[in-house]
DNA sequence: TATAATGTTAGACT
DNA sequence: AAGTCTAACATTAT
């Protein structure tokens, strides 16, 4: 479910909730998550995202790490509800509790002491170099839009903003990373840098499930150009939007203006 | 009932 | 050996 927008957007909404606050209860109610060390009693120290990784450091130099991959959540909750299905798990503050809701279980939760310097390296958002995409770009045979989703390559781009990316960018999914010029390369890296900055201004993209910490869903479905639009008309060109399968994912672009 | 879903990765295959 | 591809993870919705 979550992008890099979606999870930048529950990073700025969860900071001013949690920052310096002390951690009174956590409750792990999926053992797929395994165990997390002590936490009760620690302080946040910061709260960050690097790629689609939610890090949450404590006051002991501790960092958790939260990857909600395909259908994690995370909700605030006030006050004494009933905690809603497939609660994975919850940590209290005096301010509210945190819950992690996933209904496939696929989300992650680990304690490290070592931070994650490789996604800090290469988020689109930093100072993410054309260079280093460019150098590595020219020894990939593999599909551009392979090539993108690559966390490696650059960390938080998934399925749907690779696909209205390369449209954006007029290029066709299918090409080879390397056929790409540096001309081409330099309009994906300036349409990734648009999109993922008005996917955060938009709270993210619901298409299905994504909701915000507060429960309400992003603006910028709205706004997609070819993601779930099979058969609609391109904005661009009026040709139809094809879906079509590449490396086992859904698609979507324009044959008629992606070459 | 079959298929697809916003992610990642171990292991298989070139 | 290194690059690439596939199946698997677990569950829900169409």
């Amino acid at each position: 479910m979550p992008e890099l927008p979606e999870v930048e957007t529950l990073c700025r909404q969860l900071k001013p909730l949690i920052l310096h606050e002390q951690i009174l209860c956590v409750e792990i109610r999926d053992c797929k998550l395994g165990s997390v060390g002590e936490l009760v009693g620690k302080e946040v120290a910061s709260v960050a995202r690097h790629g689609k990784t939610l890090e949450i450091t404590l006051d002991n130099d501790a960092k958790l790490l939260l990857h909600l991959r395909m259908t994690g959540r995370l909700q605030w909750q006030t006050g004494q509800q009933v905690l809603p299905p497939h609660t994975r798990f919850v940590m209290s503050f005096s301010t509210g509790k945190l819950l992690l809701i996933d209904p496939r279980r696929f989300a992650t939760l680990t304690l490290t002491n070592n931070g994650i310097c490789e996604a800090l390296i290469n988020d689109p958002l930093r100072d993410y170099r054309i260079s280093r995409f460019w150098r590595l770009s020219r020894k990939k045979k593999l599909s551009v839009k392979s090539f993108l989703l690559d966390q490696r390559v650059i960390a938080g781009i998934g399925n749907i903003y690779a696909c209205e990316i390369l449209y954006e960018a007029s290029i066709d999914p299918v090409r080879s990373a390397c056929s790409v010029s540096r001309k081409e390369l330099e309009r994906i890296a300036a349409a990734g840098k648009n999109i993922l900055n008005r996917a955060i201004a938009c709270r993210g993209t619901t298409v299905s499930d994504w909701r915000d910490l507060f429960g309400r869903e992003g603006e910028y479905q709205h706004e997609l150009n070819v993601y779930n639009r099979e058969g609609l008309p391109c904005p661009r060109c009026q040709g139809r939007i094809q879906r079509m399968c590449l490396s086992g994912r859904g698609t979507y672009f324009c044959p008629s203006c992606q070459k």
